[in-house]
DNA sequence: TGCGGTGACTATACGGCGTGAAGTTTCTAT
DNA sequence: ATAGAAACTTCACGCCGTATAGTCACCGCA
């Protein structure tokens, strides 16, 4: 009634109800997640939760696994913020401590979020084959591009480690490699597959735990993957102090 | 009709029926899994495929779950066997090949299996949560142990590297602990953690590999794995040639 | 030879799930 | 004021796991 159109922005009332609407259920269902994992997405739960019959989701997304993709992007760019940040905010002097940073964070994010985690990285419920676009891929290119500044930051130390290295532009993603040769020129591709098997070093333990594998062989899985920190730090010839 | 009980082993008709049913159950489970993944693996698409009705299989098995547990056990079961074998038949003066051998044969097996790899280290399919006894525990225990003895076969060279290790016996399971020691008396607690993180390393490659997400960044996930054994191979301070 | 018991299986039912089709209400732009 | 679009509900279908009750064949024993 009074002040009619006044207060709508750049966007009418409209847009703006259907990206509140929108908004609610991503994080209705990001809370059915945390406390009843990725299986406990459910249109009924949603629109249970929201007072709203199932059907109502449709007009916001196609299909459940679009909902689910949608979650996943914006998960995983959460988990990229995070790494990203411990990686600027450690002092770039030090390449072992900004490794550290960025394993630590890795890791404390995962298990901050180990739905999100599972979500991420594990079967995304029922069916459902990665959607090859959207926010996920982007952000798992974020991700990568972290990983490969890590390896950037050891190389200088690590390469003489990699010289029998048979690696080649032409074995990795082309989007990957333009992203890596615009941002750290010089780089060999041996270094972008140090990247990648950093990655698969920090993922392998995280993912252990997470899905409770540790859990039933060690009660320090924390000290484990400190260990191991130190050890891809050593064995990357990188000065514990810099 | 002739020779009633003549063909009876050690056991009875009925009991024989009943053993061959269950088998085919887990047969027909096994192949769901292959053919749709983990979610596949339904009461009614079973009896479906083996002419009955769903309920018939709450004979056999109380619960969808209890079916699940099982088919976990039989395929841990196998992944164990396929590593064991592969470290028994690499000859023993090569720790390095015998390192090799198991890793390769530890990702042959989760590509031939990618299912089962979900299966056995992912989620299982919805709620489920792991059950702590039966024959996957056994089996991810005789993995451990397969590990440990890479660790060990590695230790006399790799030993100088792990001084300022601070890992303690009360730092790991005790059914491990008791099994590491009656088989390999004078390994250290260091020695676990390695296998441990050993572990951690092989599995973090393979698993980003088979839930897709190697594939996005490059097209040789069997040179990256490679390189990363070497590495890992080289890490233990072993010589490549025995 | 017949009979009671037991084990294998079916029939029916309930609630929950994703989703399609059709209908209803409510807002908006003309 | 009205036409139309958007938001939402109702109803329906076919999946799913599972509980309960009933049916039928086979076993050992008299």
């Amino acid at each position: 009634m009074a002040g009619t159109a006044s207060r709508a922005g750049s966007t009418g009332r409209r847009e703006r109800l259907r990206a509140e609407t929108t908004a609610e259920i991503k994080d209705v269902a990001l809370e059915l997640m945390a406390s009843g994992g990725p299986e406990a997405i459910t249109l009924r739960a949603i629109a249970r939760e929201m007072g709203m019959t199932a059907n109502a989701i449709y007009g916001y997304f196609a299909t459940r696994d679009d909902l689910v993709t949608v979650l996943i992007g914006d998960v995983y760019t959460e988990l990229a913020d995070a790494v990203d940040t411990a990686w600027e905010s450690a002092s770039a002097d030090s390449p072992a401590t900004r490794i550290q940073g960025w394993a630590g964070a890795f890791r404390n994010w995962a298990l901050a979020n180990p739905e999100g985690f599972r979500l991420v990285y594990g079967d995304p419920v029922p069916g459902y084959d990665t959607p090859h676009g959207g926010a996920a891929p982007e952000a798992a290119h974020r991700v990568c591009a972290g990983l490969t500044a890590l390896a950037a930051a050891a190389w200088p130390y690590a390469e003489h480690l990699h010289e029998s290295s048979e690696f080649a532009w032409s074995d990795f993603d082309a989007g990957l490699v333009d992203k890596v040769r615009a941002d750290f020129p010089g780089l060999p591709p041996a270094a972008v597959a140090l990247a990648l098997r950093i990655w698969g070093r920090l993922h392998g333990l995280v993912s252990l735990e997470v899905y409770g594998h540790l859990r039933t062989q060690t009660t320090s899985p924390d000290k484990l993957f400190r260990e191991e920190v130190t050890q891809l730090v050593r064995s990357l010839d990188i000065p514990l102090r810099s």
